[in-house]
DNA sequence: CGATCTTACGGGATTCGTAAACATA
DNA sequence: TATGTTTACGAATCCCGTAAGATCG
């Protein structure tokens, strides 16, 4: 025999259990009493043993009733947590999303996305890798990280890429280098001065040198960190070139940033997700966020993305 | 909003989960194929939220899909332990029954009733206490025991007594005592001679002293256990009477037993049960059993209780 | 006799299966 | 185009509520 059980005919019972009136327990269950009394009934006959014993007067559990009350509950329990834990995912009163975005994204402008993302679900925890590229893409990829904000494009059969946004880049020189000030900004100016650089690994780097192409930079030194370079330049040690999304790291009295004249200086920012599996609840909502709050460009041509 | 998941939900939800296949996991549910799927659906409109992501070619749980997965495997084991536990206790293969029984059915009939009802229900634990009537009563009344048969009639607002039998009492002496073989036997004949008593509290001695008014016994000796009585006998050193139910103890060679010709002198054996609380499916078959097996009257005139 | 559970029964909602439409690799 | 899911729809079933009946204190 093939056993069927309804939290409703649990709930019944159970109304039943404490109220020891088929009246009352019928109210409670939203029902008419004959139809409560046929919910009790059916149960017994699944279960092939009365539950109470009723007279007129008293209703009072059997053995086997007082057997199956303390399942009964247990059972109802369970039921009712996974039916509010996946009401609460769905209500995005619950979850865990995972990003993997880039170092420059992360700190500039994720912060205040994420601010408003946790003020409108703050049950959704949320976990960030501030890594780069590569790493970002590994992360979809194994599952780690729901979504990536990464500087490559990659088209697996598993991933699928979307642009985000576009990234121009910008000189960065003391106020008082006659860079900051010159009307007219040309790249053979930038190229004679000596430049502090990204190391040569850095997409960034890469970018630069692609676009500058054929005439050669004046690197006098290579660094790591973004916040280094900034304060090398603060020092007058060199000028720089770096994409719009990092110039917090320069936004210091001493320091001014200007837009480059290039055009296809732009490096292009991907988000990356799994093709194979749809975004849970919460990814998705984060995903809207992030789409809705993307970054505008600070070049002159603005251009927002598809 | 109202919950209400059943067992049918669930086991659809982790066909579809294991066979990833609406067809295939359609027929394990016993249903058509659009059925199947509205049933699904049914699931997903409740929890609000997807929970397969679904396409021709492909099934793939969504990761609210997984969150439920766990809970409803778990949720789905308690449901099918409570009903079949509940099932097993229906259908006799489970359960306890407690007995409280006077010592001398307990050793001389008990035993062979409690075989037969064991070779028909082995799953049911059986309790026993051999204890005298007083004690059996109180265990019911406790709720220790869920059936006692017991000399005593009692009838409170809690306990419910019916007469389960009548005890008549026999002669019990030498085979080469003079009253073994003796045509008629007189009350007076019995008086005259020595006799191993129980001790004054016993139901039998009491008994047999109210039988016998106004004549006097002639005890020489008291006793607290019958195996002792028939020892004193069995020695010579006097003659006994107890009830039919306790002759097991005075089967051996050297001794005889006789019916005594006194129509009054019947002990009655009630059967005791709560009055509030009707009988555990165990132990109603068990009480069935009791009715059934009840020990026939050993006298002349074989009297059938009601 | 009164309070309460059960049975009877008509109406309505739910659920089923068949068949057609739709979607994806 | 073939396989597999969804939609459409008529039919059967299930479930509910009202009203009458039965039962116990």
């Amino acid at each position: 025999m093939q056993m069927n059980l309804s939290t409703r005919q649990l709930r019944a019972f159970l109304h039943l259990v404490e109220e020891r009136s088929f009246t009352r327990a019928a109210t409670l269950s939203h029902l008419s009493q004959p139809a409560f009394s046929a919910l009790i009934r059916s149960l017994e006959d699944e279960l092939g043993v009365r539950l109470f014993d009723r007279t007129t007067r008293s209703v009072e559990l059997t053995a086997e009733g007082r057997a199956f009350e303390a399942a009964a509950r247990r059972v109802l329990r369970e039921a009712e947590d996974a039916w509010t834990d996946v009401r609460q995912l769905a209500a995005r009163q619950r979850g865990r999303v995972a990003l993997a975005v880039l170092p420059a994204l992360a700190a500039g402008w994720l912060p205040q996305v994420l601010a408003r993302f946790h003020a409108q679900w703050p049950g959704i925890q949320l976990d960030v890798a501030d890594v780069l590229s590569e790493d970002c893409i590994e992360r979809v990829r194994s599952g780690r990280a729901d979504l990536a904000l990464a500087a490559t494009r990659v088209d697996t059969p598993e991933l699928r890429t979307e642009l985000f946004c576009t990234d121009d880049f910008h000189l960065v020189c003391r106020r008082d280098h006659p860079l900051a000030t010159q009307p007219q900004l040309r790249l053979a100016d930038i190229a004679a001065h000596p430049m502090i650089q990204l190391s040569r690994s850095s997409s960034v780097r890469q970018y630069v040198e692609a676009a500058i192409h054929p005439l050669q930079l004046n690197t006098m030194m290579e660094l790591d960190q973004l916040s280094t370079v900034a304060g090398m330049v603060r020092a007058g040690l060199g000028i720089s070139v770096v994409p719009a999304l990092t110039l917090f790291h320069f936004e210091h009295p001493q320091l001014a940033t200007r837009p480059l004249p290039l055009r296809g200086l732009k490096r292009q920012i991907f988000l990356v997700r799994r093709r194979d599996r749809s975004l849970s609840v919460a990814a998705q909502a984060m995903y809207e966020q992030l789409m809705a709050l993307r970054p505008r460009q600070t070049a002159p041509n603005r251009r927002r993305g598809a």
